[in-house]
DNA sequence: ATGGCCTTGGTACAAGGA
């Protein structure tokens, strides 16, 4: 089984990019982040026509997530947080195959001093009281997407000039243990890995071509399903296309129960 | 090297992203 994250920067923008990537890469459940879309104008035929079922949760503009999967569907779909109010469309929960599958778009939060900062804060612990729930009736879970924080210097291309800087301050990286803590793992750092992994890279710059980015796509795993991963990777095709979203998708293979 | 790019809304340029 396969479970991809990708913020697509633009669902309108991207949507032959999503189809050929899902044609040459057949995952199971794939969440998608900042589909920018309203409910409306969500392209659900032609992702249906692609094989692939498909939730989502938008607004026009900013934000907006989606979960795809294969033709069983997904479950005991919640959109957003519940209890936590929001105006923006940033998580979708469905359970495929069996799974847990929780699709995050973490607020970005700005600058540290800020009141996006502020709102980050108190997403966080929005999320991890709302994740230590799912946890407790779905032991197999995975909570993905675009998490805006990058965990460990070692997930920067230049730890020292991002020090204290949105993505890296030890407040965000402090959520992000706090979420390992309920019982999850990064799947990505459970095998060796090349050196310089990114998940983004900024559009200026020549950041792609100087391979300067954040790995600030995760997909995190239960303790129940550590056993299973196989295999996590990122994939850096899609970033190398004309137009491309800034993110690139991350995909962890799962073996059969 | 101040910012350099991309997307949206809307039709000029500002805001947000990371």
């Amino acid at each position: 089984m396969k479970l991809a994250t990708w913020n697509v920067n633009s669902l309108a923008v991207r949507l032959p990019q999503l189809l050929d990537w899902l044609a040459a890469n057949p995952v199971d459940a794939l969440v998608l982040q900042e589909t920018k879309l309203s409910d409306d104008k969500f392209p659900q035929a032609e992702i249906e026509a692609a094989g692939y079922q498909v939730v989502f949760h938008g607004q026009k503009t900013y934000n907006g997530v989606a979960l795809l999967s294969r033709a069983s569907g997904a479950q005991d779909v919640v959109k957003n947080i519940p209890g936590f109010d929001d105006d923006m469309a940033r998580v979708i929960t469905g359970t495929v195959d069996g799974v847990r599958v929780i699709g995050g778009y973490f607020p970005n939060g700005q600058a540290p001093d800020s009141d996006k900062f502020v709102y980050k804060m108190r997403w966080l612990d929005a999320l991890r009281a709302f994740v230590a729930d799912e946890l407790q009736r779905h032991p197999r879970l995975v909570l993905m997407g675009d998490f805006n924080i990058a965990p460990e210097d070692r997930d920067v291309y230049d730890p020292v000039a991002w020090a204290g800087q949105i993505h890296c301050t030890p407040q965000e990286r402090a959520h992000f243990q706090q979420l390992c803590g309920l019982g999850l793992v990064d799947a990505f750092r459970l095998f060796e890995q090349p050196p310089k992994s990114w998940s983004w890279w900024d559009y200026r710059n020549l950041a792609f071509r100087k391979n300067q980015g954040l790995r600030i796509d995760i997909i995190l795993v239960s303790d129940t399903l550590r056993p299973r991963v196989q295999a996590c990777v990122i994939d850096k095709l899609p970033r190398k296309n004309e137009r491309p979203s800034d993110h690139a998708p991350v995909v962890v293979e799962l073996a059969a129960q």
